[in-house]
DNA sequence: ACGTTGCTACGACATTTGTCGTAAAAAAAT
DNA sequence: ATTTTTTTACGACAAATGTCGTAGCAACGT
């Protein structure tokens, strides 16, 4: 089964999925600036149980640590948003991006690229 | 701001959404005849607390207890959605329902009926 | 070499979640 | 009315989550 990230955790994964090796600084910096006011400790311990559990790994490289995320982005995204259609959409995709746009949020633009990608989805079956 | 159910809590919300008033007994017998193996007071508990914080009303009808969802269905499904597409698909329904759909589950009726939505949507605009 | 600064390790604590057991109350059966 | 069965209420408990504080170790500047 693939690992399935809380929230904070998630959050973590993201940035190591963005730049790869990354050390806690870096990591807490990112979070920090995208506006979550959080202690460095907290993500340090975040960072300490996702290792644990295997989701990340270390490396020791001339004294400083790095991380790197051994959980694949795209299974553990797989993951997430199947869970979701699955639990709570009854395994619809339609009610799910229904409600997910409920509120007229998206683009024009982005609904013609998602339609996009449905008509080749379509044609490839 | 809506409320935020949890795993078991929806599973009691969406029993309450197809059966409007219902009983602990009921609900529980439907989560159980689902496959999930839990208790009678486990249910009771969770509907309980639901209770507390708002989500959900009981009102005593000659005696039996009957429970109500407070929360609105499109409400907390819409939260739901649209927190994942936000906090773990950069808000990109797109990039949610391609990961949903990754592993070529959906058939075409639904990829076709998913089209026929946006198409309407996107005439809309 | 020593003090200062920066990191990491470790453990602690409050909350939330999922799960029950048991006791008390209510309803049903006899 | 007394017993039996159902339901409800109340706590309890373990695991997971989010958050730090503090102590110890490492690297750095002078």
């Amino acid at each position: 089964m693939i690992y399935q990230p809380s929230e904070a955790e998630l959050e973590i994964l993201q940035v190591l999925w963005e730049i790869e090796p990354a050390t806690v600084r870096s990591i807490h910096e990112r979070i920090t600036a995208a506006g979550k006011d959080v202690g460095y400790t907290t993500v340090l311990k975040q960072i300490q149980r996702l290792t644990e559990k295997g989701a990340l790994e270390k490396e020791i490289v001339e004294g400083s640590h790095h991380y790197r995320a051994i959980v694949k982005e795209t299974d553990v995204k797989q993951q997430l948003a199947g869970k979701v259609m699955r639990t709570a959409f009854g395994g619809s995709a339609l009610q799910m991006v229904m409600h997910a746009l409920g509120n007229e949020k998206a683009s024009v633009q982005e609904l013609q690229e998602l339609k996009n990608w449905l008509d080749q989805q379509i044609s490839e079956k």
